[in-house]
DNA sequence: GCGGAGGTAAGCTATAGGGT
DNA sequence: ACCCTATAGCTTACCTCCGC
């Protein structure tokens, strides 16, 4: 991921007013942060504020906005377009899942205020796994995945997988740890063989 | 002088709390 | 239940400062 460094003063300020709203809407939520807290962690002024966003809301709308924007661009490389044997197919699903974890560690303001909090998490997940059953759609259309179980079913279920296991803070270890039990989980189930 | 960036001060709105 | 008042929070008009 490439992020674009603040070049002119302007863009310098946004990025404080970011950072700062990103940080206290997480610690806070929506509702319990004034915009006077993101511009007292900012060390800018309220009217300052108000030349860079359009509301309280709208400083919320960009940043959740941006999290999902990333969050589809991930799924959207994570299409498995070719045939693959069992052992290939838990190692490529395992590897999306640790591409997920990794993503939600990145940058944890922004993922608590976009994948964990309300009101921003209810459209993130809801987008996130009707992305993901696309993806899925088309995998069982390559006889990647059986198909009788609906893809927007697999979809959720994926969703709720990296909900649960996303919010464990571990390190990459503990995350690719993860990520290989979720995809065996979700590749082969629990049943013994 | 001009335009961009940011600050001060004040107005507006919603809400909570108290009195009747 | 209704009204009044105080307060908190959000927004805006207008100003200064600074670099070009």
């Amino acid at each position: 991921m490439t992020t674009l460094l603040p070049r002119t003063k302007g863009e310098q300020t946004h990025a404080r007013l970011r950072r700062a709203a990103a940080a206290e809407f997480a610690c806070r939520g929506f509702h319990s942060t004034k915009v006077s807290d993101i511009v007292k962690a900012s060390g800018l002024s309220q009217p300052t504020f108000y030349s860079y966003f359009e509301s309280k809301e709208a400083a919320y709308e960009e940043l959740v906005g941006e999290f999902r924007q990333r969050l589809e661009a991930l799924i959207s490389t994570l299409l498995i377009k070719t045939s693959l044997d069992t052992g290939q197919l838990v190692d490529s699903v395992a590897d999306s899942f640790l591409k997920f974890f990794d993503f939600l560690a990145q940058d944890p303001d922004l993922t608590q205020i976009g994948f964990f909090q309300p009101p921003g998490c209810t459209l993130t997940k809801a987008g996130m796994a009707r992305w993901i059953g696309n993806n899925i759609a088309k995998e069982q259309q390559i006889g990647l995945f059986r198909s009788d179980v609906p893809a927007p079913m697999i979809g959720k279920a994926f969703v709720g997988m990296v909900d649960q296991l996303g919010r464990d803070a571990v390190d990459a270890s503990g995350r690719q740890a993860n990520a290989r039990w979720c995809a065996l989980l979700l590749c082969e189930g629990l049943r013994l063989r």
